[in-house]
DNA sequence: GTCGTGACTAGCC
DNA sequence: CGGCTAGCCACGA
């Protein structure tokens, strides 16, 4: 293939819109593997900087915010400011927020 | 080529 | 609601 499955963690991250966020089970779908969310989130955990990569728009399937590189809090501020509506660990408003191609 | 690790998920108690 | 287990995938050493 031409690109690893990681770069395309990435390419996905990179295509969610700002104020949306998506969930690593839907990323690992799109990619083909629908079980392989935890090597999405691999893949994001080695992602370049920011924000090239979108990474922090990535939350888990039940809602949660999971981790982040820089810090699930950071995660969780940063989702905010884009005007995301999280409680204390989860999201609010998730299926309305969700990203589905 | 094998082992260990991790930002996960779904099911069960 | 909270905690635990087993299963799945990709990457680095």
């Amino acid at each position: 293939m031409a690109i690893n499955f990681t770069k395309k963690v990435w390419a996905v991250c990179s295509c969610i819109p700002k104020g949306k966020v998506s969930t690593y089970s839907q990323i690992a779908k799109a990619l083909g593997k629908p079980k392989a969310a935890r090597a999405v989130g691999n893949a994001l955990n080695k992602s370049p900087g920011m924000p090239k990569v979108t990474c922090h728009r990535v939350i888990k399937s039940d809602g949660s915010i999971g981790g982040f590189a820089f810090g699930a809090k950071k995660k969780i501020q940063m989702l905010k400011k884009e005007g995301v509506e999280i409680s204390k660990s989860g999201i609010i408003n998730l299926k309305n927020l969700v990203y589905y191609p």
